[in-house]
DNA sequence: TAGGCCATCTGGTCCT
DNA sequence: AGGACCAGATGGCCTA
């Protein structure tokens, strides 16, 4: 199921694109949509404006393009403008998509040829969960630390054996690949409500997604398996000294208002 | 085939 | 004035 991948790589990104935009341009100069989506020329923005290139519409054209002194641009003007515009937008669009890979790549969740990519939607949403468990952990840990070890906080002490026997070489912030199945039922802040409490942390709900379509299955009902997402967040690793945030390490994070119900229910019904 | 996701183009607005 | 940012529109690809 990478079909994700495939289409990602049967879609590069801007570079290309310029030259099939301006080879268009040169097969038809009225085209001044007609880039990649070869109907664009239809588009209703484009209707009246930038059709058929007449005197008045590159008029009209050179007003939009902020020549407010009515100037009148050649063709090969117009299109110069419109071809660097179309490329800025490309380019922020394509440095936008390499923060969104950047951060999937740190959000827990398996990462590989076999598991289809995360959604945008899906990304923010998680990556969202995902900070406001951590921030729970953090406040979670303080208060266990200060708790135990009261004023004195000779916190040096703190950590590994509390967790028992169990080794935490569990994942980690932009680590997430390891899991281990110690600690069955956790509340899951990557879960909505409905899922955490039906599902334990072997994440059945999220599991299914990875195979398929991560981010809907990310957010639905159990599924059945665990999933590298539920797995993930069970532990924390040891070396890196962050809290363990599994039920037998500490009490369950206040619940978090993960997703609104606008986003469930649509990522719910997304989910197929 | 419908729906989801995405890339791209485009025009408007705001900022420097 | 030019660039960045944003949102709407459109069409392609893919999956169920």
């Amino acid at each position: 199921m990478d079909s994700d991948t495939s289409r990602v790589s049967s879609r590069p990104s801007s570079p290309e694109v310029d030259d099939i935009f301006i080879s268009s341009l040169k097969t038809s100069v009225r085209g001044f949509s007609g880039a990649v989506s070869s109907t664009q020329s239809d588009s209703p923005s484009d209707i009246g404006s930038l059709r058929g290139l007449s005197a008045t519409d590159e008029e009209s054209l050179a007003i939009r393009l902020g020549k407010k002194d009515r100037k009148v641009l050649s063709d090969n003007e117009l299109q110069t403008i419109r071809l660097k515009i179309n490329s800025r937008e490309r380019k922020r669009m394509h440095d936008l998509n390499v923060a969104m890979d950047g951060l999937r790549e740190v959000m827990p969740y398996a990462h590989g040829p076999s598991v289809r990519k995360l959604s945008k939607i899906a990304t923010l949403l998680l990556a969202r969960n995902y900070i406001l468990m951590l921030s729970n952990s953090l406040e979670e840990m303080k208060r266990l630390v200060s708790e135990i070890y009261g004023s004195g906080g000779h916190h040096a002490g703190f950590h590994p054996t509390a967790c028992g026997t169990i080794t935490h070489a569990g994942p980690v912030p932009g680590h997430p690949s390891t899991s281990h199945s110690a600690h069955p039922a956790v509340h899951h802040p990557l879960l909505p409500p409905a899922a955490v409490s039906t599902a334990s942390l072997s994440a059945p709900g999220i599991a299914a997604v990875t195979s398929v379509r991560p981010h809907h299955g990310l957010l639905k009902a159990p599924g059945t398996g665990a999933g590298p997402l539920g797995s993930s967040f069970q532990h924390w690793g040891v070396g890196t000294g962050m809290p363990c945030p599994c039920s037998m390490c500490q009490v369950p994070p206040p619940h978090v208002p993960a997703i609104s119900s606008v986003t469930m229910s649509r990522l719910s019904s997304d989910s197929k």
